[in-house]
DNA sequence: GGGAATGCATGCAGAAAAGCAATTATTGCA
DNA sequence: TGCAATAATTGCTTTTCTGCATGCATTCCC
């Protein structure tokens, strides 16, 4: 309803969402594997690293709606991501109960390397497809990470009513 | 080299593969959600009923190259699934040694829950693009799917020579 | 027929992830 | 000032995921 459609076509076609349904789980297979053979960052952590690498500032609370845990756990997270000297806790100057999340020189060292494989790997799916393809795809992903982009931000993932938390 | 693309512009442009990329972030974020607020499903469960559903005949061993795990690793993951009643193992008959794995009426379910959930939240992204460039979208993402799976059958993930094992 | 190879399972072990309850420190508000 | 709310952590427990080595049954091939 809040979208760039016209109220009279309110709701995506379903062959659009299943379009990226497909697409999605062909994308998440390449960047569950660009993990796999890495050294030893999971997925948590790569979404955490994400989120740090595009946000200014994140707090370990951030970090806990944006990947939908518990508190406790995100700190346990940023435990085992300071231990490999992928991120710095730094305590806020603001509110001194807040810590924030930064990205460790490591940190960034090693979602480059991710990054590096995971551009092979779509790169090589890239190879398959034709030039008009390839041209429609770049133009309707830029659209779709705006669009996804728009609600990736903390203060929407999770308590936002566009997506309710459990009504599935 | 093997692509459907001319030779004078053998590899895919960089900002192609950036498009890609940056979606592929998007959509695994979209993925992880969705999963993680349903019922007890991780992400390697998620990808072997995906696996399951969209193969004919499907081994433990197809699913240890699938996901890229060890062959024993799928052996558990398997016990895992069962014990949920998602999938059943049911000894081939060609070759007695191999054991086919094969989606429960609980898995396909189970499939169904996670999907509704996940389109539900692709759908609140797809409705915030124009309807250009969704119909754009539905048509690239078609090809690239397609691109995609033509890499994921269990044939050539994992030791194919076009996505080399172990080389970043 | 017999050894090599294949497919799967099991024992063992370590790391990661996740939640809940309880605690500490800090901030906000009445 | 004092109490409630917030942010993060810690102790504890459970489940999952992963690999390696080993063993067992079956199949393939000389």
């Amino acid at each position: 309803m809040n979208g760039r459609r016209p109220a009279w076509n309110a709701t995506p076609p379903d062959d659009a969402v299943d379009a990226l349904l497909v697409a999605s789980r062909a994308l998440v297979s390449v960047a569950a594997r660009s993990l796999a053979g890495d050294e030893e960052i999971t997925l948590p952590q790569f979404r955490t690293l994400v989120l740090l690498a595009g946000e200014v500032r994140v707090t370990v609370t951030d970090i806990a709606h944006a990947l939908d845990i518990h508190p406790s756990s995100a700190t346990r997270l940023c435990d085992r991501l300071v231990r490999k000297g992928l991120i710095e806790r730094i305590a806020s100057q603001d509110d001194r109960r807040v810590v924030e999340v930064h990205l460790a020189p490591g940190g960034r060292a090693a979602m480059e390397r991710v990054t590096v494989r995971r551009r092979r790997d779509l790169a090589t799916i890239a190879d398959r497809m034709t030039d008009d393809e390839l041209a429609g795809a770049v133009k309707a992903l830029h659209a779709f990470a705006d669009a996804a982009g728009a609600l990736a931000t903390p203060d929407l993932w999770g308590w936002d009513p566009r997506l309710p938390e459990d009504s599935g």
